[in-house]
DNA sequence: TATCCAAGGTAAGTT
DNA sequence: AACTTACCTTGGATA
């Protein structure tokens, strides 16, 4: 067991684990405290949080759990984590540790909207998820609340997942391409799927027999990548935005959900162009362009919690 | 207590 | 290419 802390004061602007963590971004850590993440907007807790990794390229080279908290604050507290192995650099990836937060809101829109919303949230980054996980996760919230989502993939780690067992408990990996080409239909619905199953497992089996991966629209400019990542199955215009912003990198990408949907008609009209490619490029040029995913997260959390 | 409805959409079938 | 519709499940609202 490995343990050790990271200086939040070191970073390029503040850091809010639970806002981050709990913002409807990522579904693959869990909360020790609580069965499910409740999502009404709450930030600056010091709950513990869990998750397994698997390997990523220039990170990690093998499964490794971490356990992680904050304390003392978004500006000048710490991070504390015990892991398999040296927390650092995977809390980093997985975390945007690395992004100038200050430089990022710098470029986002002089909007009283997300004025309230980066208030609210101050030190909420945006995560990066493992590419195939985040694909799976964001197939799962097809018509889906956030909760049940989470709830979700919590059932399919502890029924396909590898377990590993650190410092007297067991965890589960999130389950392998494989595993879950193997799965059933009817075994998936079990987990409350729903329709979705089929499409989790047909994305699966092309993902296990080396068909293509998610990882490969990484190379290529936003909007084809989002336009590539529909080939999956389960997965249109607005899950391929997710999987964009939230595991490959692009920062641009803004997935227009109901909410956003809704925003756009009540204070953006002009951006509203009918059809899905037209109105995420009006919005994404009004929310900042390359940063406008920050924006999107921010504004999103922000009504989803109550605020308006 | 029973019923109804909507939830971070997508695929498949029509016009 | 643009427009409908069906689709699992279930917590929370309404009667």
């Amino acid at each position: 067991m490995e343990r050790g802390a990271i200086d939040v004061g070191s970073l390029d602007g503040p850091f809010d684990l639970q806002a981050t963590l709990e913002s409807g971004q990522s579904y693959l850590w869990t909360r020790e405290d609580e069965r499910a993440y409740e999502t009404d907007g709450a930030h600056g807790g010091d709950h513990t949080y869990h998750t397994v990794v698997p390997p990523i390229d220039g990170v990690n080279d093998q499964r490794e759990v971490v356990r992680v908290r904050q304390r003392g604050g978004v500006q000048e507290g710490t991070l504390e984590w015990e892991s398999t192995t040296d927390a650092t650099p995977i809390l980093t990836h997985l975390l945007r540790l690395d992004d100038d937060l200050d430089a990022i809101l710098a470029r986002t829109p002089d909007d009283p909207l997300f004025e309230r919303a980066s208030e609210a949230y101050e030190g909420m980054r945006l995560v990066r998820d493992p590419p195939f996980s985040c694909l799976v996760s964001f197939i799962c919230s097809a018509q889906m609340r956030v909760h049940r989502i989470h709830g979700m993939q919590r059932r399919l780690e502890a029924t396909y997942g590898e377990p590993i067992d650190f410092e007297g408990e067991r965890y589960h990996a999130f389950p392998t391409p494989k595993r879950l080409a193997e799965a059933s239909e009817a075994a998936l619905r079990d987990l409350s799927l729903g329709y979705r199953a089929p499409y989790v497992k047909r994305t699966a089996r092309m993902v296990a027999e080396g068909e293509t991966r998610p990882e490969r629209a990484a190379d290529m400019a936003y909007e084809s990548a989002r336009e590539w990542l529909t080939r999956f199955v389960g997965v249109g215009q607005k899950v391929a935005d997710c999987v964009a912003l939230f595991s490959l990198d692009f920062l641009e990408a803004v997935p227009l959900d109901t909410w956003i949907r809704s925003v756009i008609a009540d204070r953006y009209p002009d951006c509203d162009r009918g059809g899905y490619v037209e109105t995420s490029r009006a919005i994404r040029e009004r929310f900042g362009g390359p940063i406008a995913g920050y924006t999107q997260t921010y504004v999103f959390h922000h009504l989803r919690s109550g605020g308006e």
